[in-house]
DNA sequence: TGTACATCAGTGAACGCGCGTTCACTGATGTAC
DNA sequence: TGTACATCAGTGAACGCGCGTTCACTGATGTAC
């Protein structure tokens, strides 16, 4: 029974999607192609009909993740740098997995297990990452555009580390700690780098 | 062939170390108790003597991996504030993988794995990061005893989230970039914790 | 426009493989007398 | 101190299971005439 070419993509598109929330949600390891096909209204065996491998799906769906990461932040941007930046915050109040949020990108969810992905996955993690900062460069309103991407660069780097943690700390009062005193703090930079602005 | 009390706490205590190496190294899920049993100079079926499961396996490999950490940063400690403040830092030089590096603590290697681990593994990562920041607090020299809980926590998420950054990255220029920015930014703050002491 | 046929998305059984775990067995150790 | 026996660390075959991947098949789609 074959489908329609428009079909075909919507399947093909709807595979990625389920897969982006399963890694997501189980890591990449523990995330099955039955599993997936199964989440996705398909049998295990037409897998093989839009992609070569478990790997290549892996890669794509890191590539499709990190833009919808990276377009979330751009809409927020729309509405002004505060937007923006309130929206980089928000993430380290409540550590959200939602996607298009930083907890949802794979870089957290997945982080250890992508450090030793293919070159492949990695390839567009790093291009995600790359873009990421771009987007914070562009909307972040740094005073010092010499800085800017060491400013983006640290900001990016202490938001993901306190959200992995805050998820590995069964603690509540400490998980929340963890976010907690990284945002007080990222704020008190930001702040200072705007005040720069104006100086 | 039964052997002696000795020899098998001895035994045990290599299975463990091996097992911290190999999920350090490779994984948790990656990694096989075939394959650590292997290293370990043993045959598999002999781990249930020593295990009740490859998960007591791994929450102990995490919590004797976490107390290698702490016992590395007390021992620069005794070397003076200066000595302490350079071990921490060293690891954003290098990125390092060694045993007791904050690069070789399971919470770096094997993050995102331990945010979906069972409850006694969650238990050990916790209790072991708790006792890392405690370190910090007494040997970190901060100068005001009310925000050094906050700083200690924010300089292990930056740093953390940096060294698992730079891990995925595989541009090298980039990857560096981030351990770069994170250590210059830190060592800013430091300096200030610092000067505090001296008003 | 209608017909004949090649294509190929999706199915479900089957593949080899490695996993965590179990078990009967071996033989040196530790213990009770 | 010497002997008899229970213990149990380690071996290696075997277990069921789920994995990624393959394949013969089905039948609707897209194409060539």
């Amino acid at each position: 029974m074959k489908k329609s070419k428009m079909e075909t993509a919507e399947t093909r598109k709807r595979i990625v999607e389920v897969a982006i929330r399963a890694f997501r949600d189980h890591g990449i390891r523990a995330t099955g192609i039955a599993e997936i096909m199964s989440a996705a209204g398909l049998t295990h065996g037409g897998f093989y009909r839009h992609f070569a491998s478990k790997d290549q799906l892996v890669a794509e769906a890191c590539a499709v993740s990190m833009e919808m990461v990276i377009h979330s932040a751009e809409a927020a941007a729309e509405e002004g740098q505060e937007a923006f930046l309130r929206h980089i915050e928000t993430f380290l109040s409540g550590g959200e997995f939602r996607e298009g949020c930083l907890g949802g990108s794979p870089l957290v969810a997945t982080g250890s297990e992508l450090a030793r992905a293919d070159s492949e996955t990695r390839r567009a993690a790093s291009q995600g990452f790359s873009e990421l900062i771009d987007v914070m460069i562009r909307k972040g309103g740094f005073a010092d555009t010499a800085t800017a991407k060491g400013e983006a660069i640290f900001i990016l780097s202490a938001t993901m580390g306190a959200m992995n943690l805050s998820r590995i700390i069964d603690d509540p009062t400490l998980s929340e700690l963890v976010l907690n005193e990284t945002r007080k703090r990222l704020a008190g930079l930001r702040a200072k780098a705007r005040q720069g602005a104006l100086a």
